[in-house]
DNA sequence: CGAGTGACCGCAA
DNA sequence: ATTGCGGCCACTC
């Protein structure tokens, strides 16, 4: 099934992103079949589906986002308060929580 | 309808 | 090591 509605994938990927995990504008986007579409991931998470956890969005150095609603800061709270633990703005073990297709 | 834009990624100087 | 540029994709104004 194509999914014409790009964004709509990730909205459905995100939304089965599980806690304790994280996931990158890239390899989601990759995903979705748009390896090369990391800033539209980017753009979807500005614009619309505010229930979605963003927080576990972050670059492919695992670092925090720079334009989240409240700063790195907030966005790293988030990820603690999951579980995740985060040093200098940055996921430790980041590689490892690397959220992945398979879990599906 | 057209052009600009972005929470990126990768490489080059 | 840091800074700058281009590209790629779909969305917003």
């Amino acid at each position: 099934m194509v999914d014409s509605d790009f964004r709509r994938s990730i909205e459905l990927l995100m939304a089965r992103v599980p806690e304790g995990s994280v996931t990158t504008y890239g390899d989601l986007a990759a995903m979705i079949g748009r390896p090369l579409a990391g800033r539209f991931v980017g753009g979807v998470a500005h614009t619309g589906a505010v229930d979605l956890p963003w927080h576990r969005l972050v670059n492919r150095f695992g670092r925090l986002a720079s334009g989240y609603p409240g700063g790195r800061a907030e966005q790293a709270r988030q990820l603690e308060r999951e579980g995740i633990a985060c040093s200098d703005d940055k996921v430790e073990d980041f590689e490892d929580r690397r959220w992945r297709l398979g879990s599906l």
